[in-house]
DNA sequence: ACCTACACGTGATAC
DNA sequence: TGTATCACGTGTAGG
């Protein structure tokens, strides 16, 4: 494998590179200068680019090691990591990025489009009817109005009468007032008006029976 | 800034580097050796390796241009970002992934917590109550029985009666079966399990109006 | 033989 | 000053 290379390569000493930097450009003594000037601090001067070098190396050779450790706990946190090479990794882990802040913010959506909105009833009188897209013939019906008791019931007489079932409530009261999100099944197009007016009718108008028998 | 410094070292041209490759440690040709072989046939080799070598050094750059562009959309990505030094970067990234996996988890837990679970009336007829621990005095009361007309004024009534206030509740019914999950303020320890067997009664026993006037 | 990916040491540069 | 980071060219192992 590619990566253990990199172990063997610890290996390496820097004699090595010492070696190659003298040969290769570091400049030399003059002959003509004195044996202790040309020897003792030349040899200082040698000595302190040396180890300037070195440590100059070895500080990268840190960096390094940070930033492969970093791309360690990338390959580690990513799954179904197939190509494990540096840029195939950020180019993963950018798309989880993203992917992971689309799925975020789709939650929080859903969330805030379920419990959170339905946790105040609103002071005016509402009456809203959408079709839900993710199931056929399923309608949201969000109504605020005053609460009274017997309002359940009443709403779902009515909306029994139009061979429609009421699949899931949502009821919040809140100071006398109510907000009420229905799932409504088998409504039809065409029947969407004539459930709206219904539903009108039921939640300003206390039904006949209520009126006679208030609770 | 040190990225300035990028465009700068494109300028670098490659006659730099092979001119301290020869000067360094590539082989000279023997002086010994026929004028026409020590010539042209060297000079091939050395114009091979350095056609070999520039090949190299231009893949080693498209490498590093590679991995640092997806740096730099990862820069461009991540918000707050301070430090932008590659270690930094991939920490700050880990660290955004990590923060993002939870937030994420958490969100569908909670989504699963909220309508998920309500979604199905369980099949006998269940009473359960827990106190929440997020509000002081909110208690959550959860009962699956047949559904009824008239079910839900019955548990308020029931509810009103303890001094007790229902601050928000779901409800689901389907196949004749309904499951509620009430949100109860007001209800001290000891009165727990007075409103436990209320409810009790509210479920399974119609209430004297409900029987009188059936709807 | 070629290509890819990596670690390395180094000079340049910024603070 | 020293101490970071960076790009670069190179040697080298694996495919």
């Amino acid at each position: 494998m590619v990566l253990l290379r990199q172990g063997m390569q610890h290996v390496r000493n820097y004699y090595n590179s010492e070696a190659q930097m003298i040969r290769s450009n570091f400049p030399r003594p003059f002959i003509s200068q004195t044996y202790k000037s040309s020897f003792t601090k030349q040899k200082s001067k040698v000595e302190n680019k040396l180890l300037a070098a070195k440590k100059h190396s070895e500080a990268e050779k840190r960096r390094r090691m940070r930033i492969n450790g970093q791309y360690e706990t990338l390959r580690s946190i990513l799954p179904n990591l197939i190509k494990k090479d540096k840029a195939s990794i950020l180019v993963e882990t950018i798309k989880q990025v993203k992917e992971l802040k689309k799925k975020a913010s789709n939650l929080e959506e859903q969330n805030r489009g379920t419990l959170k909105e339905v946790k105040f009833p609103s002071g005016g009188d509402r009456l809203n009817l959408e079709k839900c897209n993710d199931e056929e013939g399923l309608v949201k019906a969000t109504l605020s109005c005053e609460d009274r008791p017997g309002l359940m019931s009443s709403i779902a007489r009515a909306i029994g009468s139009m061979k429609a079932k009421v699949v899931k409530t949502e009821m919040v009261t809140v100071g006398g007032r109510t907000k009420t999100v229905l799932w409504v099944q088998g409504i039809e197009n065409e029947s969407m008006g004539m459930l709206k007016s219904t539903l009108k009718v039921v939640m300003h108008k206390p039904s006949f029976k209520m009126r006679r028998f208030p609770q």
